[in-house]
DNA sequence: AAAAGCCCCTGGATGC
DNA sequence: TGCATCCAGGGGCTTT
């Protein structure tokens, strides 16, 4: 479900509130993706003094330690004063003097991670290969246009590998193909500096104003206050195969890469 | 080393 | 109404 924009979405309507909060317990659902890493006990007394994000993972900085914590495909989180009983896929609570963190999860694809340092084996594991940060100056045309260079792989895989860049999850990686005018199975080795450069546009533009639209709610997601996002009205050819692309009229299209749908107009998106 | 497949899991939509 | 099949916003791990 998450993407970068959703994550941070998420990440921004609660990040306020929590700072500062001591946790005072914490509960387990059923079985995430990976073990918690620590006995939640030991976490009761610590204090969460920041939110951040990395790619599509968000990070709560503990005055000891860190919690990692990722959405899968299916995961979303509210923060209140005061939570409801837990329901059928209320997998963690994390609560707090400032309010109790939940997270819902119904196919458990996500997970929660405790390290003990930013640096901690348990950290890089999940954070190491990472790429950069698409919202960042660290996301530069040069660099971008070298590492296309350096795969063959069709591109909209690339983008959705997060080595190069993270954060571009199925729908934004066709929306950015399609606003740089590039087809999707288009090797990325084979983008000329001019069309790698749109693309580093395109990406930053629609993960943007997909931010500012609150994401795209396709079925469930909403952030911590409950608010869905409504970038998925704007989008030009996520989900809307057979329909009008909404520049030129052509019927959108629809393939299968890695066994995610990927759609593309084909007049827009020649090659 | 890179690329392609295989899974993890639940629920909703569709088809017979 | 019931049951089978397919598909879904991710990504680590294994196999080519």
């Amino acid at each position: 479900m998450p993407e970068l924009p959703e994550v941070e979405v998420t990440r921004q309507s609660f990040a306020k509130r929590i700072r500062g909060g001591r946790i005072e317990s914490v509960r387990l659902g059923k079985p995430l993706r990976w073990p918690l890493g620590i006995d939640p006990a030991m976490l009761v007394g610590r204090t969460v003094l920041d939110v951040r994000r990395r790619g599509k993972y968000l990070l709560l900085d503990l005055n000891h330690g860190m919690l990692l914590m990722h959405l899968g495909m299916s995961g979303s989180v509210s923060f209140a004063p005061e939570q409801p009983a837990a329901a059928a896929h209320d997998h963690f609570d994390l609560a707090t003097s400032r309010g109790v963190l939940r997270l819902n999860d119904p196919r458990r694809f996500g997970a929660v991670v405790y390290a003990p340092a930013q640096d901690a084996p348990e950290a890089v594991k999940l954070l190491g290969r990472l790429g950069v940060e698409p919202l960042s100056d660290a996301f530069e045309p040069e660099a971008f246009h070298q590492g296309l260079k350096r795969r063959n792989a069709p591109v909209k895989q690339v983008l959705l590998a997060g080595e190069l860049v993270v954060g571009v999850g199925n729908i934004y990686a066709s929306e950015a193909l399609f606003m740089a005018g590039i087809r999707p199975t288009l090797r990325a080795s084979r983008i000329s500096r001019p069309r790698a450069d749109r693309l580093h546009q395109a990406v930053r533009d629609v993960l943007a104003r997909a931010v500012a639209k609150g994401g795209s709610t396709l079925r469930d997601f909403s952030n911590a206050q409950g608010q869905a996002g409504y970038f998925q009205l704007e989008a030009m050819v996520y989900d809307r195969a057979g329909q009008p692309c909404r520049v030129c009229a052509a019927p959108i299209k629809t393939l299968r890469q890695g066994q995610r749908a990927t759609y593309y107009c084909p007049h827009c998106q020649k090659s």
